[in-house]
DNA sequence: GACTGACGGTATACACCGTAGACTCGTCGG
DNA sequence: CCGACGAGTCTACGGTGTATACCGTCAGTC
């Protein structure tokens, strides 16, 4: 039997990986990728039918590495699991990242991810009218930072204030020049992402039904929203 | 005294706009931003060191877009008004945002903005300790959600999904299967917009010191749409 | 054993891209 | 009048994605 045409793909999406690795997501092209394993630009359409869906590919490979959450654990942290495991993933490829928001990705493995937070969130309690518009929040907080936190939107800007509160005219910026001392002291962008999850996630109980279980600790009034009604 | 050289920038990122509007992002290029005006690819060049400048400069000129919060209004309707200018700034210009988490973004006018969200925070009585994370906490959820929604990760995927229930092996996807009801219904973006920027509002005001106004009081439910209108 | 597809891959070509470098002007101060 | 200068052009280079045509090699079948 001759080799399968589905059997290089992986190949070519190594190849791809190693590029982006090495040398930034801009360098990655056809004659780049396909020169990393010896073949021709024009081989790779037998495998993709354009750039775009090889890039697709990548990312889809890419999210097949997060771990599924040990068996039997609370829908917590079954939640917190899937929030690091997307983390980790993002932090071994920073270059690719980018491709997640620009690219629809619709994938199975998405798909998996998307139930697995639908099973956590019913059995938080929360009520079903919910639950998607909490899964969505949930998975741009968790990609949104750490986009941010690889793509630079918190990076050069967040991480020189001095400069940056001496740029414009002098007193321009009041509230930077009030939070200064804070401003200045570097971030634990782990603990800052544990924080945010953490706080999404006590959201997330808050919008539980009945409180199953009443806050462990004594939150202060925290009054349940009556929700935005939403029609249509 | 002769034309300044600067003095054609802002047309030159008309055109550039322009191009991107008609025939989206990846139709940018010197050529056919400098053909609109009647310029050569290489004329560009006296006013951008690069193509990446140019863009840089564009998304500068659509944060600039952004109205300020009418004065003395309370922090909470400085907080949603940013919130929704942005959003409304997304959607005038759908195919430009994906620069926004491409590109560092550090600009006066984002300066300027991350000031008002820490004027606001302090008013609100959040310690300082804590408010870089909340502003980009905030500022994630916005961005995210806006790009979410304009670059089709809010999209195909989660708008089809009798479609994807149907796609693996049937029963796999259990949470899916127990939503069925409330992932065919069709969504209301402003109001899951409205309902998320409520929320994180909220998490804001639980994390103010001193609870000034313990939230019993009653908040309109909907805040009302800026009045501040815009001409350009 | 010869014939026939199909398949993996190649070669060539096209239109387009960003941009470096040298060039041409029209205008200005002196 | 002259030199300087700055805005804009021309040409060219190396790179890109990909459409089209082509080729050798194998699996089966007669």
């Amino acid at each position: 039997m001759r080799k399968l045409k589905e059997s290089r793909r992986p190949e070519i999406l190594d190849a791809a990986l190693q590029v982006v690795a090495e040398r930034g997501l801009e360098a990655v092209s056809m004659r780049s990728v396909a020169q990393r394993i010896g073949l021709t630009p024009m081989a790779l359409y037998g495998y993709f039918r354009s750039k775009e869906e090889l890039l697709d590919a990548v990312l889809g490979r890419l999210l097949e590495e997060i771990q599924p959450p040990p068996p039997g654990c609370g829908w917590r942290s079954v939640l917190v699991h899937l929030s690091y495991e997307v983390r980790a993933v993002a932090q071994r490829h920073p270059s690719v990242l980018p491709l997640i928001l620009t690219r629809p990705a619709v994938s199975p493995v998405v798909l998996r991810v998307n139930d697995l937070l639908y099973q956590a969130l019913l059995a938080a309690g929360v009520p079903p009218a919910e639950i998607p518009r909490l899964e969505r929040l949930l998975g741009t907080v968790v990609i949104g930072h750490v986009l941010s936190e690889v793509s630079g939107r918190f990076g050069a800007g967040t991480l020189d204030p001095a400069g940056r509160r001496a740029q414009p005219g002098a007193g321009e910026l009041p509230g930077h020049e009030a939070l200064a001392a804070e401003l200045d002291r570097p971030v634990d962008w782990d603990a800052e992402f544990r924080a945010n999850v953490d706080e999404l996630l006590d959201l997330v109980e808050r919008r539980s039904v009945a409180e199953r279980r009443p806050l462990a600790e004594p939150r202060p009034l925290a009054e349940p929203r009556p929700l935005v009604e939403r029609r249509t």
